[in-house]
DNA sequence: CGTTAAATGGAAATGATTTTCATTTAAAAA
DNA sequence: TTTTTAAATGAAAATCATTTCCATTTAACG
């Protein structure tokens, strides 16, 4: 699910700050982690582990809370790959180079990043997106494309 | 989630027997309730509901189970709307008419589907699927897009 | 610095889905 | 048709990601 609409003045901190939250160092350390890691698609233990090893404090609990919170805001983006554990993903701001949709394998549960097309898939998307507010009065937030299918390895496998 | 390449003669019986699957009446009843409901978003205790209705002994594992062998045929699509409980639906078979994508709102989790640009969108995602395949040797099978966003109602209630 | 509501961690609860296992049954073989 | 056998089933138990509860801590305001 990408999100975009998300650029407000003050880096991080002035995000959180405009949208009523506090600066906290474990919201520091999980955004962090999702900056660091932005073309990967960590699961909320796999960032609670990496945040853990520096910020011993933080709790599982927290982090689920803060993804939520930063989703809410448009800053995060959360995925279903099917493999029962949603993932998550810092939210480019809208640039294009930022930007890509995945590539899912139903056995191994493997996630490639791919934008190609993608300047013609944003461009329908753009279209569709404003049609469809109109004609359903939807505030359209975000989008999602993903391509399902079998990877290499586990055709060869078969 | 939709599918396509499933067609083979002999109707569903004949799909599922040259899978080598036997013909149950429950799970016959299980796909006369998705092709009822074709244009809903069932979710398993739903079609456990309406199944049980008519044919009381089927239990909600079969109910799980059944539509886990028929989405790895290809027959039915799973969704996933964010309010934690899986969505099933029949997958048309490659019919323009029965395509559809959804548009979902974060708050209430209202679910409409939609087809305009429908054409549009399959020239471009068949376009993306050929490339994406070629690139990754992945064997695609099916595709996702959907739109997220605020509806109507509970923009005014906020 | 004191106040206060927001944020937090840990434990417990939740709830959809999966697993287990003894029983039933579809369908191939005889 | 009857026999055979692996697939399919239901019920109960287990799993496990996520959420809720609640007592404690803390960011940010004055």
């Amino acid at each position: 699910m990408r999100q975009r609409h998300c650029n407000r003045p003050g880096g991080w901190q002035g995000k959180l700050r405009g949208c009523g939250y506090r600066i906290t160092i474990g919201r520091e350390a999980i955004l962090d982690v999702l900056t660091k890691y932005k073309d990967k698609h960590l699961s909320a233990e796999d960032i609670y582990l990496k945040v853990h090893s520096i910020y011993s404090d933080i709790g599982l609990t927290s982090v689920y809370r803060t993804l939520d919170m930063l989703i809410s805001m448009g800053m995060v983006s959360k995925f279903d790959f099917g493999d029962g554990r949603a993932r998550y993903e810092i939210a480019g701001e809208g640039q294009k180079e930022d930007h890509h949709h995945h590539l899912v394998c139903t056995i191994c549960k493997r996630v490639i990043n791919y934008n190609d097309f993608i300047d013609e898939e944003l461009q329908l998307i753009n279209k569709t997106e404003k049609s469809l507010s109109e004609k359903h009065k939807f505030e359209i937030r975000s989008h999602l494309v993903q391509f399902y299918g079998i990877c290499d390895k586990c055709k060869k496998k078969k």
